[in-house]
RNA sequence: GGGGGCGUAGUUAAGUUGGUUAUAACGCCGGCCUGUCACGCCGGAGGCCGCGAGUUCGAGUCUCGUCGCUCCCGCCA
């Protein structure tokens, strides 16, 4: 049986109460955490959201409670009305906020009854419950200290970045989910239109269109934390629907805009960690990054950088290097101070296998003895090869080099995912460190081989830096974009760029991606109608919102900071969603199942 | 689409070379216990070893398939 709450009023949340409280009469609600029954004596943690306060069940003191305590269990949700009183001084809890106090209770309502549970909700007991039990019971999982510290910051985090950018002028516009299919990026997620049969909405990937149109619209800073729906294969650090901080401003360059977000970052984690960051943030350009790092999201926590070495052994009897040099890639050098030992021929071994997972066809390496060059390719170098080595990489006895020779891509994608590993294997840095960089002067556009086009590496709306327009004429001309990133211990957590706001450039670059006038006007024809009624120079970015948290409270999951997120299939095992639905419901879509199995 | 890992009481795990009745801890149920805080002590119940084939005198263990979860590659302007 059950109790009614009729007449109780919560007075304090159960973190609240202290000595000063002593004497007073309270009234708590929350879930039994923990009972400890000494048969006499009863105690019970009760635990809400806030925290958890100790309360007293003694049959001295009031037996008609006592008595009725005795049937409470794990995750029954109580109202107890009591007075708080001083601990005796040797059972005091110093590990808990309320631990000088406890209420000793006069009247206990049974509010609601818990079955056993699936799993231990009470995470002292250390028992790391599977993942697809936490899902199908997320409700249970969501109420675990630990998940509720995630989300808590994730609503603070979402409340620093409210107050902050409405103290900037920001305002916070809605725009519509149900909208139009993109051409390029990432699959979308369709939605049947019932009034116009064989017809679809999309779910967007981002609100990219329509901030551009409130630009245009003169809103001259816009922002929205806002989901967006990419339909492609999940990772631990992608889910189908995530959550952006996303903002537009007018009349801007990329230094204003990343000025107010070094702000921005400032503040969230002041709030969030109170840790000062120290600005501005670091600002590295794409080239640079990629030829110190091979990726344009390094961890700088890392302290390691690549060499280029192609030069070096352009005309080299070791045919890996100079074929690979030959055939308009390079060869890149890997170099770890006193490494030597500190790896084996295994691990160096498992290094290998490594790097092939990421198209690498195999990974060479010296060490550098005192007694000499200890390495299976060493014996193909001249003399003068290995003095520009040691000139270029200032080798010492200890040191271990590493090298990756093929196409840049591939050079670049293997040695930086090998700079992370080492680095990460090797405890070189340190996992409480926050290190932020911007990256900058992204190129416009890439070559696309296997299409043989030009592809954006940003989206068809970035603008290209003025001086560099009247290079895109020129297909050979590498031409760079007002674009940055942001990077955090190397994810990329937001991204943007200044805008084209002229159709003439707008439709120039559309041009060059190989998209024809007819279809830039099916898809994009609003916005290029928007650009010819006085649009202002505008721009943006957008932040991914989990993978921030993710970082915040070091979760190794984007599925731990989102309360109902969807397996690795794209499915939720709470609400067993995607689901079959009924003929009538497809009818009305117009809609015939095709399923090949 | 491809590669790796995991799947055994409610939970987390152990389970030897294929060999009697599949272990333990926590949880659950019952009893005892008036200062615990992961309370303690005694007792008990609880198993389609993910599912399906196969090999074998015999399968939790070996083989194949399949399902689920997960990590990665591809994919993610």
């Amino acid at each position: 049986m059950t109790d009614n709450i009729n007449g109780m009023k919560r007075t304090h949340y159960l973190d609240e109460l202290r000595a000063s409280d002593i004497g007073k009469t309270v009234v708590l609600m929350g879930w039994v955490l923990r009972r400890r029954d000494h048969g006499g004596v009863i105690f019970i943690d009760l635990k809400d959201i806030k925290g958890l306060t100790q309360v007293v069940f003694n049959p001295e003191h009031n037996s008609e409670s006592h008595g009725k305590a005795r049937q409470l269990r794990s995750e029954f949700v109580i109202a107890v009305k009591g007075i708080v009183r001083s601990r005796p001084d040797e059972s005091q809890n110093s590990n808990l906020a309320t631990g000088e106090i406890e209420v000793f209770v006069d009247e206990l309502r049974i509010l609601n009854r818990s079955k056993p549970l699936p799993f231990v909700i009470d995470e002292d007991d250390n028992i790391e419950v599977s993942e697809n039990l936490r899902l199908k019971y997320r409700y249970l999982d969501l109420r675990r200290e630990s998940m509720q510290k995630k989300l808590v910051m994730r609503s603070n985090v979402a409340r620093s970045v409210r107050e902050f950018l409405y103290e900037n002028d920001f305002l916070e516009i809605e725009t519509p989910f149900l909208t139009k299919s993109t051409p390029e990026g990432a699959r979308d997620y369709l939605v049947p239109s019932r009034v116009t049969p064989g017809k679809f909405y999309a779910l967007p990937q981002s609100p990219q269109l329509f901030k551009q149109l409130l630009m245009v619209s003169g809103y001259d800073r816009y922002f929205q934390i806002v989901k967006c729906f990419r339909d492609e294969d999940l990772r631990a650090d992608r889910q189908p629907e995530f959550t952006q901080i996303d903002m537009e401003l007018s009349f801007v360059e990329p230094d204003e805009i990343m000025e107010i977000m070094d702000k921005m970052m400032a503040k969230i984690f002041k709030e969030t960690l109170d840790i000062e960051l120290t600005l501005p943030l670091k600002r590295l350009p794409y080239d640079e990054a990629m030829e110190k790092y091979g990726l344009d999201a390094p961890d700088l926590r890392i302290p390691l950088e690549l060499v280029d070495v192609s030069d070096i052994f352009a005309e080299s009897g070791f045919k890996v290097f100079s074929s690979a040099v030959s055939k308009g890639g390079i060869v890149k050098a890997l170099k770890l101070d006193g490494g030597s030992d500190k790896l084996s021929r295994k691990d160096i071994d498992d290094l290998t296998d490594f790097v092939k997972i990421y198209g690498a066809k195999g990974l060479a390496w010296i060490k550098i003895n005192p007694d000499g060059w200890q390495s299976p390719i060493v014996k193909f170098f001249n003399d003068d090869e290995k003095e520009r080595l040691q000139g270029r990489l200032r080798l010492n006895p200890g040191d271990i080099i590493f090298f990756g020779a093929d196409t840049k891509r591939v050079v670049n994608e293997a040695i930086w995912r090998l700079r992370a590993h080492i680095g990460k294997k090797l405890g070189m840095l340190d996992d409480d460190a926050f290190s932020f960089v911007w990256i900058t002067d992204f190129p416009l556009m890439e070559y696309n081989e296997d299409e043989k086009r030009f592809d954006c590496v940003h989206h068809p709306f970035t603008a290209p830096n003025d001086e560099d327009i009247p290079l895109l004429e020129d297909k050979d001309k590498l031409v760079y974009s007002k674009s940055y990133d942001l990077c955090l211990n190397g994810s990329e957590i937001g991204g943007g760029s200044i805008r084209i706001h002229s159709k003439e450039l707008q439709n120039k670059i559309f041009k060059m991606l190989n998209i024809d006038e007819e279809s830039a006007r099916e898809k994009f024809g609003f916005l290029l109608d928007a650009l010819e009624f006085g649009a202002p120079p505008h721009g943006g970015i957008a932040f991914g919102l989990d993978r921030l948290i993710m970082l915040l409270c070091g979760a190794e999951s984007i599925r731990d900071v989102i309360a109902f997120p969807k397996t690795q299939k794209a499915t939720c095992l709470l609400t067993d969603a995607p689901d079959k639905v009924g003929t009538k419901q497809l009818n009305e879509l117009s809609i015939k199942l095709n399923v090949i199995e």
